[in-house]
DNA sequence: ACTTTATGCCTAAAATATTGGTCAAAAATG
DNA sequence: CATTTTTGACCAATATTTTAGGCATAAAGT
């Protein structure tokens, strides 16, 4: 039935779109079926259907296994250096000053950019 | 409790890792408290903290949601274009020639690239 | 044209993610 | 350094996703 649980944002609604069809364009040109692909990811074909449809409720790691799966490249990156990635932003994260973040009365609610 | 209900590929882990750092980065520069974006985004406290952590069975809305509320660029692009680029997609997928795949017994399995 | 396979869509049941609440520790404030 | 706020972790109850299965239609193979 689809229930709209929750509404959110344009974007992110074009954004899954955009990725469900990456997706399904990959599964074609690979000549996966459905049931292969869901089988793969470790998924029923039901839920890839959702998936496919860009559904926001389905789990962001199937989303991504079956990015991975069909070589659909991830943060711009396609080849191994991800994790590298992972590990400098780690760092970055945790060198940084603020480990939590405070807030009194007045003060500056949006910090852009 | 966190539970293992699939085993998914390590690149998709690290693309997990990755993608939940940088959203929290963000939420640490705008100086939001996670009960702020939580509620922003629609979801519990509890679970904004699993997605934090990078957890694959969050749902992808809520992912995609939170990056779109603190600015974390999706799919290379900041702007609003991603709409543009989510029907070039759409139609350049429909015109395609086969609607659905199809194989007899032996034939290429994979057809990179 | 006929056969086979893939896809789209729908259920009820089962599995599990999400929630709201609480607590202790950590971090920022004044 | 005392106070306030944020964060991390946990839990039971609930809401929701996920699943298996079936059926009709569409597409591809022979």
């Amino acid at each position: 039935m689809q229930t709209k649980r929750q509404t959110l944002s344009p974007r992110t609604y074009h954004a899954l779109q955009l990725f469900a069809n990456l997706i399904e364009e990959a599964r074609r040109h690979r000549r996966w079926t459905q049931r292969e692909l869901a089988e793969r990811i470790g998924i029923s074909r039901a839920t890839l259907q959702s998936l496919l449809k860009g559904d926001p409720s389905v789990a962001i790691g199937s989303y991504f296994e079956a990015a991975t799966l069909l070589g659909v490249p991830l943060f711009g990156t396609d080849s191994g250096n991800l994790a590298d990635l992972a590990q400098q932003q780690q760092q970055r994260m945790t060198l940084l000053p603020g480990k939590t973040v405070h807030r009194n009365e007045e003060n500056l609610p949006d910090d852009d950019f």
